[in-house]
DNA sequence: ATATAGATACTACAAATGTAGTTGTTCATT
DNA sequence: AATGAACAACTACATTTGTAGTATCTATAT
């Protein structure tokens, strides 16, 4: 049951962002700090906390013994999020398979041998299905 | 001089694949595909043919000796759309670095040994940056 | 010459998005 | 108790996007 993961826009990341950093985090937090990294009005960060409330990206609980203020929390991880992301984008431009989108990204951008080897040790580390075939979704 | 590729959206992405398929395609030929492939009205395919030259995405010339009908053909390459998106995509997730967003990936979806090797021999041949060291932003 | 099929050119319109403004409520102070 | 600062709740509005509809033009078949 992959869990269906709502869609978040720019703006709603940029909170995201903070909730991550932070979970539970009181609103005038969340209001200081967009102000700070986005330069955005008060209201504006409130409407898009509201939003991600909405769609269910966040939750939201009053904070301790107060009627007026509440906590902020993120509904689903960073994690899930970049997961979910990252493959409708593969899918999206690559048709989901990893290799045309890395010769894309190398063509671009030289890696030097350290890097190599260090990206190369990933796909070991993160052990391959081949053998010992474990996990499948 | 990383001349600017206009944002395409999803539904314009859906015709300029055809353009790229088939550059020099008279309109009705993408309406045709179109209402193939998406199911869409000729109109719709054709709002979104305006809009792709509005935003010089793509161009147009008549139709040899014909005042009624124009051929289209893309102004940016799929490469070049490909590089694009990419890199913002890279940027935007995983402040531009191979390395997490690999990670990422490959948590989701286990590779095979042939794969892998697959993959590691791209960047050997991609060619390394190797002692010129020429790190980026 | 005229009607028509097919193209092009404009117009439309709801939903999503970025970006707030306005109104109502509550706690903390005078 | 009255006031004002904070916060929440609701409203607003231009732009972008998906998805067409309507009006106009033109080459072609009568």
């Amino acid at each position: 049951m992959t869990q269906q993961i709502p869609l978040i826009t720019d703006a709603e990341l940029e909170v995201m962002r903070v909730l991550w950093a932070k979970p539970n985090c009181p609103s005038s937090e969340v209001v200081n700090q967009m102000a700070d990294l986005m330069g955005w009005s008060p209201n504006t960060t409130r409407t898009l906390l509201s939003r991600l409330v909405q769609k269910e990206a966040a939750g939201t609980k009053p904070e301790e013994g107060s009627k007026r203020s509440y906590l902020f929390y993120p509904l689903i991880s960073e994690q899930e999020y970049l997961r979910s992301e990252t493959k409708s984008f593969m899918k999206k431009l690559y048709g989901g398979s990893l290799k045309p989108m890395l010769a894309n990204f190398l063509q671009d951008k030289k890696l030097n041998a350290k890097e190599i080897e260090d990206l190369k040790a990933l796909f070991d580390e993160t052990g391959s299905d081949d053998q010992q075939g474990k996990r499948e979704n």
